[in-house]
DNA sequence: ATTTCGTGTGAACAAGTTGTGACCGGACTC
DNA sequence: GAGTCCGGTCACAACTTGTTCACACGAAAT
């Protein structure tokens, strides 16, 4: 059960129709119960007795993490608190035995969505669960498998796969999702947000991984389509995608609005 | 620069917008406390003793509601839901008297962010709805990302650029920040607190970096728009952000929104 | 008028940011 | 078990930005 045992699969898709959760809990009556509860809703869920470390939740990739304080001793603040600011997009919701308001105040200060205090009903666990997974939901990519068309390459979401003229960029899993990203985005959009959109968790100051991957993203572009160029620099921000053809003028005004031009 | 430990305040996000919230409640002691908590804490919020309709919500601009479902009489519940579903991306917080599970797992299933009981906390009050919006900030809002017009040139948060005529003005982004700050405040600003609010720390006494940035601004802003000042000097005091034009009368009015009016 | 202090300005300097190629280790394939 | 693919780290160079400094200018104070 506290093995981490993480299945390996492609990286981050990002369209789960079913909410994975996990709880950190000892009561065996309590789990027993939820147990119950969250298998006739299928969602996927995972029990575990002790904390696991915050690189494992990222591995297995949840929706909400459910967690007993007692259960992480007298580190669980600090463990709150690292768990939250890794996963930033995780709904943290703790689940304890009674408490005083300072405690709970302080719960929420670190990063948790809800607190609630044992025993408590299956049932409003898993609406405060619902609750919290709610807005998070939003921000997963609307548009399920239209493909966008920009400049000369076409992205395929059905085919996880790029392509100009027909012919495949080749592009790897993360490189994908980063072009999607950025292409589905008309704005400049920060490192750190990013990092947390395509990896999933938080960037850590320094990380170059974000540089690297609009490197060979910017690569296999200029290869397969050498008179546009896609990715734009904001120098101390971020990217910005906006398909930019060569020889003519600059794309700069497609931003706003393409006022008509009269010799005059 | 003496960087004094300042590892963490490398360019803050500064999205530091106040959160504006409603309250919608008849507890006359409550509202006292809750209303000073959050003076105290600069939020700007409205107490209301009856529910208003859904479009006047709109109208407030509101980050986060918190409602006693107790007056909103039988129809509560409706009322809960209309407002949900009309505003997706207000934080709603049900504060109400003591009730049973299945009240509260269909508040929450209505929409609903959070559940608290009363008699409650407003610390605890508070932290809530703080968790709450803190989730909702994540999709940022339409109207946030909106720019700012001001006599010729436009800012664009998106971006992280202001325009003159849709030519960029070619910002850095503390230029930027700067001119973001002072365009966001229709009133005189100290150094000290331009400092504190574009750096993120305190301002060393004989500092000159804002003075610097003024002047990299001015001369920017003169480049790309020459009819109009916009930053202008209070001597021994700091700066005021209002766009003038040189050969007419100064543009002092254009400026004001009739919009609601919020403690704070 | 003269002094003092705060502000505008340009340039030199320091610090931070990004592009890039090389390299490393794990997972998978053959 | 060797080869390959992929994600990730590192170091370096080129570049941009931020900070400091000295001095000129102008407003307030004596």
């Amino acid at each position: 059960m506290s093995d981490v045992a993480t299945e390996a699969a492609a990286v981050a898709p990002r369209t789960h129709t079913t909410p994975r959760l996990a709880v950190i809990d000892r009561d065996r009556g309590f789990l027993q119960v939820l147990n119950n509860r969250l298998s006739a809703r299928g969602w996927e869920h995972r029990m575990l007795s002790s904390p696991v470390r915050a690189e494992a939740l990222v591995a297995m990739r949840l929706n909400a993490l459910v967690l007993d304080l007692a259960v992480a001793g007298p580190d669980g603040w600090e463990y709150l608190e690292r768990v939250c600011s890794r996963l930033p997009t995780l709904a943290v919701i703790v689940c304890t035995a009674p408490s005083s308001v300072s405690q709970r105040v302080r719960g929420l200060r670190l990063g948790a969505d809800a607190w609630l205090s044992k025993p408590c009903h299956p049932e409003e666990l898993i609406a405060v669960v619902e609750a919290a997974m709610r807005r998070h939901r939003r921000r997963e990519m609307p548009e399920l498998s239209a493909g966008i068309t920009a400049g000369e390459i076409t992205i395929r979401p059905d085919l996880y796969q790029a392509f100009a003229a027909d012919e495949s960029l080749e592009l790897t899993p993360r490189e994908f999702e980063l072009l999607r990203l950025l292409a589905s985005s008309d704005r400049v959009l920060r490192r750190e947000e990013i990092y947390e959109r395509v990896w999933g968790y938080a960037m850590v100051h320094g990380d170059r991984s974000v540089d690297v991957f609009v490197r060979k993203l910017r690569q296999k572009l200029r290869a397969a389509s050498p008179e546009w160029s896609y990715i734009h620099t904001h120098f101390g921000i971020g990217y910005r995608f906006e398909p930019t053809s060569q020889g003519a003028g600059d794309g700069l005004a497609a931003e706003l609005e393409p006022e008509p031009v009269f010799a005059g």
